[in-house]
This record gives structure tokens, C-alpha cells and sequence, in this order.
DNA sequence: AAAGTACTCAACCGCTCTGAA
DNA sequence: CTTCAGAGCGGTTGAGTACTT
């Protein structure tokens, strides 16, 4: 999806009285990128309003920095999607953290807080279109950045991340649950039947690379056990092996409110019982496509007979 | 094939944090 | 202690592309 670089856009950047620009703005050229290549070469990612000081570019230090962290980086996966373990990290730590988008990064080699920013923004806008509801309550600087979810609250951002990221080109398919179909449960069942997370998840381990599109991981942070194997994404021995799930689904319902909840409640009438995550897209390179939410009758048959053993009761109805 | 819709991505803005003077 | 500049971060926007109808 390249654009040309250069090309008119919104931002058209300050020009002095003459019309010669002072500050660019705008999609970078490549002899720019050069340009502050070269400066990071020479003195590190640092001194940015060097850059525009000495003249060497028309940007501002901030837009300097930004192209750096954002595509300039050695060791980004530029072009690649989220593999499924990268969305189950995302899922997990943006519950612990909130939208702590560039922490969040740090635990993803060679993803910026961009991406991650811009990852969770493309799911946002997915639940609320699916919900038909407005997106929670913007910014304000304090609701949603500060407000981490935990692991088993749920809240519109516990529901699933439908899988389009699992086209990608180079990155291990999505194996989400039909995001539709979530949105066809009572929220009191998408909490307790589906899986039932109670107290802190374990530590995130992350992805071991292995589909990402390019090996050269960025140095792990210390915190976390990353030299360790990701542990199972789910403790839940009726999963096929293949199809690793992503968080999304861990939902409990408590913390959905009556609103949304009724809001719901219409799309439910006509399904009377879907389990949700079972509508995965398990990709196996082609990518199987999610079962049609009105066609699963036979499908409990293929499952093993124990599977629902590690499942809660049902709550009693509202 | 065309139109409409959804998705992705790059880059901006404004605010906050941090460290030096 | 205060001020200020630079760096960092989160939110937002809109163009281009992909997908669906």
C-alpha cells in the first residue's frame, strides 16, 4: 500500500512569506530518509532539532524522530501483520496496561507503538461497527488511556478480533473467533461458557519469531521471560493443537454493561446459542474460512467429548 | 465494472515528562 | 525552586488500497 512519497496531502507545511517552505510537512522522500539516516548514523537517534537547526532538513525534530521510530528503525517489521501471538500479547498487556501503546511495543520486537496503536484503533472500530454502538467515551486524555482492563473484565475491548489480520503475507494467520458470532452471545455467555480466566494470567512469553516476516528481533526487554517458550494460550485441552487462540475471547461478562448488553440483545434473537470462538478462522496457509453462524449444526459432533468439562455453569439469566 | 465500505498506514497535533541551566 | 527545551507518548486524521455488493 505504498503512496507516492511527496504527493499533496492534508498537511501542507508552513511556508514563510516568499512561499520557500520552512517546514515540511508530509509524506517523506527517500534523499530525506538519507538525509536523516545519515544524522542517526552520525550521532544517534538523538539531537532531532539538530536536524531542522542546522538546516540539514525542513522537519521538525519531532517529525524527525517520528519517521525514525516509525520506519527508519533497523529491525522493524514494516509491512508485516500482527501474527496471532503478537494480538494475544497485545490483548493481554493492554489489559494490564491500558493504552500504554509504546510499553506495549517494548514487548514486541520490531513493532512500534504506531503499530500497536494503530492495531488496537482498527479492532476498536471493528467491535463498535459490530455492536452498532458508538466507540467508548474519546480520549479526554484520561478515560481510556488510564483505564486499563483486566484480563477477565470484559469490556467492548475483550471482544475478538475478527481476523483479517490473518491475511497476512508473512505472518501466521489470526485464528479469531467470528467476531459476528461473539456479538450473537448473551454477554452472560460469552463470559462463563467460553473460558473462564480467574486471577492473573501468566507472565506473557513472547512470540518466538517464527512467523515473522523478518528475524532480526530487537533486544527483549528485561522484564519478561522471552527466552522462555510462550506458554499455552489457553489451558484448555480440547483446543486443536492447530488453531492457537488469541485472547480476544477471554470475556467475562460482569463487566459489560446494561447498555451494551441491550443493545445486543436484538442481534441475539435469531441464534439461540453460538460458542463463539468455535467460528475460528484456523488458518492453514490458505486459511479455512470461519464456519457461517447458521450453519453449525453437526459441528459439536467433531469435538471431543470432555471439552466442556473445564467450562462454568451457565449464570443464572438476568 | 462501478460504487460503496472497510481497512491500513503514515504522519500530524497537543500534552506530558524529564533533565539541564 | 523555577523555567525551558527537547524528547516521548497517545490520540486523531485522512489518503490510498482492498474488499464487498
Amino acid at each position: 500500500m505504498a503512496r507516492a512519497p511527496g504527493g499533496a496531502r492534508r498537511r501542507g507545511g508552513r511556508r514563510d512569506a516568499a512561499g520557500g517552505e520552512v517546514v515540511r510537512k508530509g509524506p517523506w522522500m527517500a534523499e530525506e530518509d538519507e538525509v536523516l539516516l545519515e544524522h542517526v548514523r552520525t550521532h544517534g537517534p538523538r539531537d532531532w532539532s539538530f536536524i531542522q537547526s542546522k538546516g540539514l532538513l525542513p522537519r521538525t525534530g519531532k517529525s524527525c524522530r517520528l519517521r525514525w521510530v516509525n520506519k527508519l528503525r533497523p529491525n522493524l517489521k514494516s509491512g508485516c501483520k500482527f501474527s496471532a501471538e503478537e494480538e494475544r500479547v497485545v490483548l493481554e498487556l493492554q489489559g494490564q496496561f491500558g493504552n500504554k501503546w509504546a510499553r506495549i511495543a517494548t514487548h514486541l520486537p520490531g513493532r512500534t507503538d504506531n503499530d500497536v496503536k494503530n492495531f488496537w484503533s482498527t479492532r476498536q472500530k471493528r467491535l463498535a461497527r459490530l455492536l452498532r454502538a458508538p466507540l467508548p467515551g474519546r480520549s479526554s486524555k484520561s478515560s481510556s488511556a488510564k483505564a486499563p482492563v483486566s484480563a477477565t473484565g470484559l469490556c467492548l475491548d475483550q471482544v475478538p478480533f475478527e481476523g483479517n489480520s490473518s491475511s497476512g503475507q508473512c505472518c501466521a494467520a489470526t485464528p479469531f473467533m467470528d467476531a459476528e458470532n461473539a456479538a450473537l452471545v448473551p454477554h452472560d455467555q460469552t463470559g462463563s461458557v467460553l473460558l473462564s480466566f480467574e486471577g492473573p494470567l501468566p507472565p506473557i512469553a513472547l512470540a518466538t519469531d517464527s512467523h515473522a516476516c523478518s528475524s532480526n528481533a530487537a533486544p527483549l526487554p528485561p522484564e519478561l521471560p522471552f527466552d522462555q517458550p510462550p506458554y499455552p494460550l489457553i489451558g484448555f485441552s480440547g483446543m486443536p493443537e492447530s488453531c492457537d487462540m488469541a485472547p480476544g475471547f477471554i470475556s467475562a461478562a460482569g463487566a459489560m454493561d446494561d447498555l451494551v448488553y441491550q443493545e445486543l440483545l436484538p442481534m441475539m434473537q435469531p441464534v439461540p446459542m453460538i460458542l463463539p470462538f468455535f467460528g475460528t478462522e484456523c488458518s492453514h496457509g490458505d486459511g479455512v474460512k470461519a464456519e457461517p453462524p447458521d450453519a453449525p449444526a453437526d459441528f459439536f459432533d467433531d469435538l471431543p467429548a470432555d471439552m466442556f468439562d473445564s467450562l462454568d455453569q451457565l449464570p443464572p439469566p438476568l
